[in-house]
DNA sequence: AATGAATGAGCCTTCATTCAT
DNA sequence: TATGAATGAAGGCTCATTCAT
């Protein structure tokens, strides 16, 4: 039974996922997660209690799953940092590029309107998480010297607020690969020693 | 008369504004415009005929007066360019700060939702003139020694994604004035001749 | 004053007549009036206090101006009895095929919803006028031998129902010219003596 | 549950149907289907989506339950052809007299607004089937010498073009039975052999 | 557990009517 | 007289949520 329904649980945060991903956050209703899971509306309502429950769940197991395993592959890692980091980015880039599976605009829908407190939001701790990667990756490469940074945590960060600002934009104005591409590397170029430049 | 129902639109769009502002795009209904404005239902359809009419007003206000003056003070400015581009990045600082009256998440909402061709996309305008007139301050900033940037056109896009994922950071994560100093400091440092650095 | 007032009412009208004709009744609003009028709103309310006024007047104006001077047409003429009633029905046939200036289907929504006593009913009225024409008429040309008749009321009221019949399909159905003539003459057929009708 | 889902279906059409006689097309809203039916304003629209999408199948329910079964009859039948175009007249009689079900002024309403066309308007068909079988019984009875007439299809016509002056007279100005059955009987009257008239 | 018919609250929009000028 | 901005009632429609089965 709990295993059912926990099997249950898991399909429907799936396809409500994409519906979130397709539509945001507002556009989406209870009518419209029935009919992409094919259950009933009663059904719905014996496992989420709303869309805005359906969303934080959506976006938990998100985190959750992709970015955790993130981390432990980033800190047990034995490739070299470059590799890590550019493995790092080409997920960020598939990310910035998913057209049919992109939650940034429906969670900014969602947490622009509601006050959560920073601790409990997954979005901040996502971010951090992100942050936290890249700095260690960037440690990395700088022992091994690959890399050459004098503010790894800034570096990082930077280029976090980079990758935001490019999701939000390809969620609105669009952008191309190779745009993406370009800032990508323009902020790589500035952690590569001097001398390997030219 | 066309000077009152004048006046009394920009008192909609003014209260509108603040509207967006709070809630976002999606999330704001006539009737919470009605309430705002503290008019009659029918009296706000004499002036607009729905939310994204209002919006899109509301947005052509804020570009006209906000960035035509920007350009033209960037081109005739006849302060230093590290000042100028101080005084650029201390407007995008309080954009990205202003509570009440940041647009920045319903303009989000507003255009990832329809497929607005390129050249009309106010978005994609805002940005491109942000970034153009970022770019020539630095380059002006070569001139005269103050910077050092081998690519002012990529360091200029670079500034505004930060830019950009603060702003978007600031309306659901929230940040605080000391990181958005920081940020923006860090990408400075890096348009610094390095003997200027230590 | 009484004068001008008077001829800006004749003007309204007018104007109301052709939009009930083209609407219907139901479907016409004040300020459909106001506009094919180019009047004011509240100017509109000096003279008319709701579309039932204006229709009532409409139609009552209608009455008196047509079908007045036919009755004095059809007592005091001087044409033959068959001419008269060729005459008649020509114009009855006209106002059938009329498209853009037909009341019959606004007066129908008009009258089916409020109970009217007959007395002061204008569609009763006009109904019964012509009745009582085609039957005067019917008898002078017995009197004169171009027609034949047992029943002159009867066959009046047989043409006009039929007539009745005709402009209300006129209105839904559609009628050609074609399928009006041959049913007028095939009710001016019964009148005509029968060696005659060889 | 299609079967209990097709009952209240019914059950609404039935209400819908007075309502529309009573009122007309036009000044029903789907507010008095409601009432009408003591059902919520949600629950019609599971239905039928609006006035028009409900009268279109009012009408068809009509047509199919009543006329169809007279088209047999009337081929079919036994009995003298007499017999069976007082029967059809009865039928019409009843028709144009029922108050609390009659749906003539609405259905004239209704199509008056649209541009159906001629093939598919219902009202077309309902009346070239009447005029048809109208002029088959009075075939009939001229070949069993019951009636006299040179022009049956033309006399069917006038026949259902009086009938259709009265239904809508009954409905605005109203008629009695008398008058009903006068008018009626003047035209059987053209059809009776002259000897049998006296 | 699961279904889906039913409810009613809430937003959208139009329009008759008023009223200050 | 004449204007037209403003109001609020009314009807359209959707949707979260409940509940009998």
């Amino acid at each position: 039974m709990g295993e059912k329904s926990n099997q249950k649980r898991k399909y429907i945060l799936d396809k409500a996922r994409a519906v979130f991903a397709e539509k945001g956050f507002k556009n989406v209703t209870m009518k419209d997660i029935v009919d992409a899971c094919e259950i009933s509306r009663g059904g719905l309502y014996l496992y989420f209690s709303s869309t805005e429950d359906l969303f934080l769940e959506v976006l938990s197991v998100d985190v959750s799953e992709d970015d955790e395993e993130a981390i432990l592959a980033a800190i047990n890692g034995n490739a070299s940092a470059g590799d890590m980091l550019a493995l790092f980015l080409k997920e960020q880039k598939k990310e910035i590029l998913r057209k049919k599976n992109n939650l940034t605009i429906a969670t900014y829908e969602f947490f622009s309107m509601r006050k959560v407190p920073a601790s409990d939001n997954p979005l901040k701790r996502q971010f951090d998480t992100a942050v936290r990667i890249v700095e260690k990756l960037i440690e990395n490469g700088i022992d091994t010297e690959e890399f050459y940074c004098e503010d790894p945590l800034g570096c990082a960060r930077n280029l976090m607020y980079v990758v935001e600002g490019l999701k939000v934009t390809a969620g609105t104005i669009g952008v191309t690969e190779e745009a993406i591409d370009k800032e990508l590397m323009f902020v790589l170029q500035g952690l590569v020693p001097d001398e390997l430049n030219n």
